[in-house]
DNA sequence: AGCTCCATGTAAGTCGTTACATGATTCA
DNA sequence: TGAATCATGTAACGACTTACATGGAGCT
């Protein structure tokens, strides 16, 4: 149910059409929940007949027929995002694809367990470097959204408003940061493993071929 | 696609019916990939029809005429499951409910965001106390999983599978220390926040009403 | 005339959840 | 005899993905 609740966050700071929240979703709320247009637009359709969030058609430019729709976050709207942030959701079950290779290791060779904690160490460094510059634009109300949500809401709210964003982005380096370390402990469980053996031809050989 | 490998993975140290790897997922698997009974069945057929497990119909007990399946892993269930260990994944898009939430906690009061990150860092407590005693038992081999599959492969590999799977189970305490840890400094963040504050009722003020 | 955004959808299929069901065996 | 455990399913629904589609507007 999390879609929806992101949608009316964002609405808050609108009024935005579908288009605009693809394009919000791709480069802030990404970071921390994906989603694609042809789930948007079907959800904006069920929160508009919900009654959460009231269409505002629109030109599409000057002297133009063709319009598009944009959507404000009606009272209703707003009740269900404050009762959202007030609820105390349940964690989504663990499902974990990497670790869970991870624990079947053995069926193949220490060369792919390298491989496989090398691409994990690339893939967190890749993210947390995109938390890092997302950070940096948030601290600075850099991005339009944080400059939209500032203007809305008196100044001296303003650090508080950044500080959670922030802390959220923190959170977000540092677990990536943890992945890393877990994948560099990985390649280094390994070296020290090929340090240890015999077998010459240790790093192709399948640990565990049944 | 995580699900029929776990299986092939667990049916490897089989043979297993539905029933059995409903309480490995259960007990062990569960902690990096959940899944119930009502999604391993269908599943288990599905892997049969391709032809990766063999069924063999045993009888539920000493005579009795009702049987049960157990499963077995095929020599292509094999190919299949070093395909995958072989394999490099893609990650699955980031999608966390919780640092989405954490995002929006202005939206209601001071109090009401210290209670969601206190349940944040019960809930990642909890989770990391489960992995620290599965460690303990996989690094024991007192799971009867482990011993099944130390008994199937030489001695002089005993110890990197263990490592393998120690390994997963230490990455994810680091994991869970890394959240506990964000918990608590959002709630440090908010302590600060109202020792700076000069409104009495600090934690029951909405934070930006809108 | 063609390319790139802008803007908005549908359809098929996979994966997962919750709830509903049923019957056998074992043990107190 | 009744409760717990063993054993195995189906059905409805929701969330998400990938692919397929379409048309306007603006710029070169």
């Amino acid at each position: 149910m999390s879609l929806r609740h992101a949608l009316l966050a964002l609405i808050e700071s609108g009024p935005f059409t579908g288009y605009d929240l693809m394009q919000k979703f791709e480069h802030t709320i990404e970071y921390v929940w994906r989603a694609s247009h042809s789930q948007i637009y079907p959800e904006l359709r069920k929160l508009e007949e919900a009654g959460l969030i009231s269409p505002e058609v629109l030109q599409r430019s000057e002297n133009s027929r063709s319009t598009k729709v944009a959507y404000h976050l009606t009272d209703a709207g707003r009740a269900e995002l404050t009762r959202w942030v007030e609820e105390i959701g349940t964690q989504p079950p663990v499902r974990e694809p990497q670790y869970l290779k991870a624990l079947y290791l053995e069926f193949s060779t220490p060369q792919n367990a390298k491989a496989q904690f090398e691409a994990h160490r690339v893939h967190f460094q890749q993210l947390r470097d995109g938390y890092r510059a997302h950070l940096q634009d948030v601290e600075n109300a850099r991005t339009e959204l944080m400059r939209r949500r500032l203007a809305r809401s008196p100044q001296s709210e303003h650090e508080a408003i950044k500080s959670f964003k922030a802390h959220v982005y923190h959170g977000l380096i540092a677990r990536s940061e943890a992945e890393i370390e877990w994948a560099e402990e990985g390649i280094k469980m390994l070296d020290a493993m090929a340090a240890s053996s015999s077998d010459p031809d240790y790093w192709n050989t399948v640990i565990h071929p049944g």
